[in-house]
DNA sequence: TCATTTGATGTTACTCTATAACATCTTCGG
DNA sequence: CCGAAGATGTTATAGAGTAACATCAAATGA
């Protein structure tokens, strides 16, 4: 056995995410690796990514087809995302509660839950202030 | 002006979402749609896809890359998925309380909630019976 | 009526995301 | 040393979505 252990690509990945403002796609990344590991392709970044993803350092962004690292105080479990569709900024708002009710609602019509995936988007604070309310939300 | 109207394209993509059990990404509506119109584009399947969801006919499913036909009775509003990782049947759940729950906690934290994407991957009533319990789910 | 404009639709080509398939290398037990 | 099992490299391809521009059709107004 002995490795789903984190090597130095796979921590190299991760800083990448925990400096960015915003997420990063699987090919942002490939890009920034492209510097240190020039052959690397994107079935090595997709690999990290699944191990990150395991060890609850990273999470996907499913309406963004993107990465974001998770804060290491949060519990390696999926959080409600607020996503800010003018500057781009993800939220990571950790409300356990929120998510129980999800689950319980879908029990309740005799579904099995096993991966919530809630994701907001909308404007953050400062955006909402500075700019026009009318705007299109990407997908 | 006179075209947002849906026009028998658009009818026939809903129909065939309609008569899916499953979700049913672009292309397969693309297939699907050959038969009838063998030069038809990807760029008219998302325009009518487009159409059909401003119009809450149908609705886009984040984390499959796919789409399905609402059902007449809900209102145009987005909905809770829960989504069989076994059979891939999607149930949409009308729980309008536990949505604004989601919009409330990311309110409270300054968010400016806009379209909440909730979706929970598990498994049917039928299936978690059917089916060994341990299984790998996709994306 | 006819030119102008405006939005819808057709068409081509492309970008971005993700995975399949198979080769190669490494590690470890025997 | 040998073989198995897993990790990693490498190539190629599938799948999802959009940009850009041509063309067409209906509406408008002189
Ligand atoms: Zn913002
Ligand atoms: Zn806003
Ligand atoms: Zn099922
Ligand atoms: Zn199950």
């Amino acid at each position: 056995m002995a490795a789903n252990l984190l090597n130095a690509r796979d921590m190299a990945l991760h800083a990448c995410l925990c400096a960015a403002s915003r997420p990063l796609s699987a090919y942002d990344l490939l890009d920034a690796r492209r510097a240190a590991e020039p052959r690397i392709a994107p079935t090595a970044i997709y690999r990290s990514l699944t191990k990150l993803e395991k060890a609850g350092l990273v999470q996907r962004v499913a309406t963004l087809n993107a990465w974001i690292a998770r804060p290491p105080k949060l519990p390696a479990e999926p959080s409600v995302l607020a996503i800010c569709d003018s500057c781009g900024a993800v939220e990571q708002v950790a409300e356990a509660g929120v998510i129980q009710a999800v689950t319980d609602a879908v029990t309740r019509s005799g579904f099995h839950p096993n991966r919530p995936v809630i994701e907001v988007h909308g404007h953050c604070t400062r955006c909402e202030s500075e700019t026009d309310p009318t705007r299109s939300a990407p997908r």
